[in-house]
Formats: structure tokens, C-alpha cells, sequence
DNA sequence: ATCCCTATTGTCCTTCAGGACAATGTTTTT
DNA sequence: AAAAACATTGTCCTGAAGGACAATAGGGAT
């Protein structure tokens, strides 16, 4: 059991060493690097900290050399779609260059076992988004409104174009009290956190991802 | 640091046992439970066997009780949609009910630490689904887009996200403070009044119009 | 060398969002 | 008739958003 880090500086994050001491560190995924990594129970530690890094490139030259390999891309920074790609692509974990030693064990914990690694943001992303595209609804708009009552619909649709909940209540002549409750009634109808996500659902904007 | 389990019948599977021998069993949430659960570091595990059960309603009891509660959801069968619900609703993990004793000890280990869990099928699919969503950006958004500058685009990106500033500020490796100045900056460049009508914006939705 | 832009950060402040707990009255459903 | 759902509203509270005023430092353009 042995991890190994790709990291074009050559050295180790003060957390990378801290969480594996005796984990050895490569430039690049060389010959004497493949043959290390195709030793049993080895996880890989695949540096993307330069952006001009062509980390894809690494991950499918591991991969293929070790089919079988654990790698865990450590990004500087970390994006949904990156996240995506890199686990599209074989990846077995993706989490933040700079996480704590102890996020790093418990990563090397699950990947080595045969299990996923995202970071909790990145998942909370991805649950997020995808809680509302699991439906098979064709128009998740009419959907989400048909889950509302008539008065909830209307505070509903007033909020995503962008009115505070004072202008909502002037509107509709009711107090601002009255607008808050039937806002937050939307938001447990619709299963959203805020207003924000309850608007990007009724402008149909949730179904396309921003990078 | 203990375990509790929700399971109608009131008795532990073999592998709940063999994972962890001093767990308490409870029927339902009732107030003994709550008790017990309002004591730090505890993972719940809320197991959905009876299709009629309303797990939702048990977790959202939980969370009501206990809002800082780690709840693991153990499905008789899981879904991808159910998984979504739950974890919308504030479930930290969501696994087979019938999970070897070793992945149980890895969920706990996870979301104890604050982490999320979601099983290795469930993870994949979401990332399959989602990997599908990336695609080239409308010119609306990337002429929002080209108006910023490089550090105002990842903060913006992240806030249309539906992200607060402190998890920008985390994710960016930045103050709030910070995040708050390239917020700032985003709507007087996009001529937009708050974070809501620059998530419209990047998301592609406010071409189109709620009437 | 100087200026401008960008990035970052601090302190302080007001307003708003969202929620908790509570309540009354009307309408619809059982 | 009774129960449930819906609509409305109040008081109180915390946390977040957004902005004002201020500052330093690095890099690129002039």
C-alpha cells in the first residue's frame, strides 16, 4: 500500500506529507513512476497546479499503462466541470490541492477501497443540480408550478423575476410577512434553499450548467 | 461518538451489528431518540425498508430536532431520484441497506467529518448525467462572460452557482471580503443588481421571460 | 518613473432574506 | 360536522448580502 504523487515542482504540500510520509514524488509520469504504480493497493496523487498542465493527457497515459490504478486529481482550483471530466475519464477522486491531511487520508481511505471521491462542495454541486434533472418531467417549469398553490405560485413567479419580498407584498397587497411564508412554502415544494435556485427553476435556466 | 439506527421492525441487520456492536436501535424518532441524537458527533442511520415509511418525513423530523444531525439514508432499494430527495433534504449519505459492515465503517468515518456520502453506482451515474450537461456556452452568457476579468469570472461563476460568498471565499482560497469586491465589481460591469439577476444571466435563463 | 488596472483585504454599517414560534379566519376535503 | 389545507399576519432573531470608505502590492502600459 503506497501513494504516489505527480507534482511538476517535484516537491510535497506540507499537507501531502503530513497525511503520507513516506509517499514518493514524481515529475511526470515516467517509466521508473508506471513501474512503481503497478504495484497493488498504490493510490495516485495527480497534481493539477499548473493550468498549462495538460492533466488529462496524464490521467489517460496512467490509466492505460495500469488499468486498475487509483488516481485522485489534486486541483489549485477545482471546478465542477473539471471534477467531471477528470472523473469521466477514469479519475477515482478529485479534491482541492490545498485539502487538510486528515480529508487526504480519508480520501485515500475510500479510493482504495474501490469508492468515489468528490469534495463536499463539489457532491452538494452535483446534488444540487441534478436533484432536479433526476425527473423525467418535459416541462419541469408547468411541473414545479402545478406543485404550488395559486397564491404560492404567484409570490413564486413575482421572486424569480427578481422582486424583493417588499416589492412581492406591495404588488400583491398582502404584508411582507405573508410573502415570506409562502416563499419559504415554495421553497419546501420545490425541495430548493433560496431564491436564487427557485429562480433559476422557474426561468428553466437549472436544466444547463455553467462550467 | 455513537450510532443510531431508525428501523421499523427495531432490530439491527447483521452487518449494522458487525459494524458497529454498541449501536441503539429505535422504532422511530420519538422523543428518547431525540434525546440521544442532540449528542455530539452521532451519525443517524434512517433506514428506508417499508416503502410506505416516509423517510422524508423522518429525516425532515430529524433535522428539525437536530439541525446539525449526520443522516445516513440505508435504501432496501436504492434509486437515483430517491438518493437526490434525501439528499436534498439534508441527508449526509445514502447507501444500500444492506452495505458490508466495511463500507459502513467508511460512511460513518466520512460524515462524521462532515463529508457527504454517496455510494460508488450512484456516484457514477451522477457523474455520467452530469459529465452529458457540459457544453459550450451560449454568446450571452460568454459575452457576460468576456466583460469580466479572470478572477471576477470564477467568482461570478461560482456565485450563479447559487454559492455564498463564504463558500466562494473557500473555494477561491480567498476573504470574504474579497469575493464580495469581485461580486461588486461583476454587477456594475453586467449592469445587474444582485447575485440573482447574474445568475439568470450566466445560467441562460433571462432570455427567457416569466410572464 | 509614473500611472492605471487588477487583486486582495480590513472595518463598519444597513437592509434584506430566511426562519422560529405563534395565531386567526376561510375554504376545501373527508 | 370535523379535519385539513390554505391564506394571512405578528414578533423576534440570526446570518448573509451589499455597500462605503480605506488601504497595500504586483504587473503592464505609457
Amino acid at each position: 500500500m503506497q501513494n504516489l504523487f505527480i507534482t511538476s515542482s517535484g516537491k510535497l504540500l506540507a499537507d501531502w506529507e503530513k497525511a503520507f510520509a513516506a509517499a514518493q514524488v514524481y515529475a511526470a509520469a515516467s517509466p521508473e513512476f508506471l513501474k512503481a504504480a503497478s504495484k497493488a493497493k498504490t493510490v495516485i496523487w495527480l497534481h493539477a497546479g499548473n493550468p498549462k498542465h495538460d492533466v488529462g493527457g496524464s490521467l489517460r497515459q496512467i490509466l492505460q499503462a495500469v488499468p486498475q490504478a487509483r488516481v485522485v486529481v489534486l486541483s489549485n482550483m477545482p471546478s465542477q466541470q473539471h471534477a467531471f471530466e477528470m472523473m469521466s475519464a477514469g479519475a477515482s477522486g478529485y479534491c482541492h490541492a490545498y485539502s487538510a491531511a486528515a480529508v487526504l487520508k480519508e480520501v485515500r481511505s475510500v479510493v482504495q477501497h474501490g469508492g468515489l471521491w468528490l469534495g463536499r462542495e463539489l457532491l452538494q454541486q452535483l446534488i444540487n443540480v441534478s436533484a432536479t434533472l433526476v425527473s423525467n418531467q418535459p416541462d419541469q417549469v408547468a411541473d414545479a408550478l402545478d406543485k404550488l398553490t395559486a397564491r404560492e405560485r404567484d409570490v413564486a413567479i413575482e421572486a424569480a423575476k427578481g422582486l424583493s419580498n417588499k416589492e412581492i407584498a406591495r404588488l400583491l397587497n398582502i404584508t411582507e410577512r405573508t410573502v415570506k411564508a409562502h416563499i419559504s412554502a415554495c421553497f419546501e415544494r420545490l425541495k430548493v434553499k433560496d431564491r436564487l435556485q427557485l429562480a433559476l427553476i422557474l426561468n428553466d435556466k437549472s436544466s444547463r450548467q455553467i462550467n
